[in-house]
DNA sequence: CTTGATCCTCTAGTGACTAGAGATCGTAAC
DNA sequence: GTTACGATCTCTAGTCACTAGAGGATCAAG
């Protein structure tokens, strides 16, 4: 039931010293270790890997993982400034969702377009930067 | 209609010392100069430059954006290497889409468990580590 | 013509890894 | 048992994408 450290990284995907480095940074507690030192996880350590990998693919930066994990941490506690950062990490969650979404659309379309010969004119860039509107909100 | 770094910096929420080093690494074509050899910048500056913010945003690395550029700076030649490449952002787009569509879905539910008075188990770590069965498709 | 903001280049620091050196540990094969 | 070798340990240094600061030049207002 117990992972190695290699194990751990095969069944996420994160590398071995990007783990050590997340022991470092807070993200991960302090791993048990063997009697010969060497760290030992167990299923609880995978989801909560797998879960930081997710976060940072998705432009999460560690700071706001820490807080979004504490939030899990503590669930039973959702007091209001655990909300308020709900609320926070939302707001950018849809955002950023809007824009995938106007991505998306924007590539299909060239994609499509490309298929039916037509020479399609690319409005990638301006789709995002369109967004640019919306400025400063997010830091 | 030209502008100096700082008043693209404004116009963009992008720190000056930024636009200098996206220049420094090819994001931006090398900025015309003034008689007193300061860069000056147009509008398709402006727009580059809030996309490639949004970009980084969403968590696409530099290599993906020179990429995502290119295809703007040649539309006209949806050759077979622009197309795999936009397949394969198209894929990567619509998997963040999914993940952070599932977080947002998970964090509203905290919030409006907490709402109701109910004692919410906070399932966010969960959601995205699930995930992880989709294992290391992404690079 | 001075003063303050803005610009220039260059070097160095930060955040989030990533790679490498050198030492130790664990197991499997002789 | 002991040798072989792969995985682990710690520690230092390098990379990528910025970010901050020093030191100097330039522009725009008063």
């Amino acid at each position: 039931m117990n992972l190695s450290i290699g194990a751990l990284s095969r069944e996420t995907g994160v590398k071995v010293p990007t783990i050590r480095y997340y022991e470092d940074v807070g993200l991960l507690p302090e791993a048990d270790r063997t009697v010969s030192n060497r760290r030992t996880y167990g299923p609880g350590d995978v989801s909560r890997l797998r879960f930081i990998r997710h976060a940072r693919d998705l432009g999460f930066e560690v700071d706001a993982i820490r807080q979004l994990l504490q939030m899990s941490d503590h669930p039973s506690k959702p007091c209001q400034e655990v909300d308020s950062i709900a609320r926070r990490h939302l707001a950018n969650i849809d955002s950023k969702i809007d824009r995938l979404t106007a991505l998306r659309t924007e590539i299909r379309r060239m994609l499509d377009s490309d298929a039916h010969g037509t020479i399609s004119e690319c409005r990638v860039l301006d789709v995002l930067a369109e967004h640019g509107k919306c400025l400063h909100e997010h830091h």
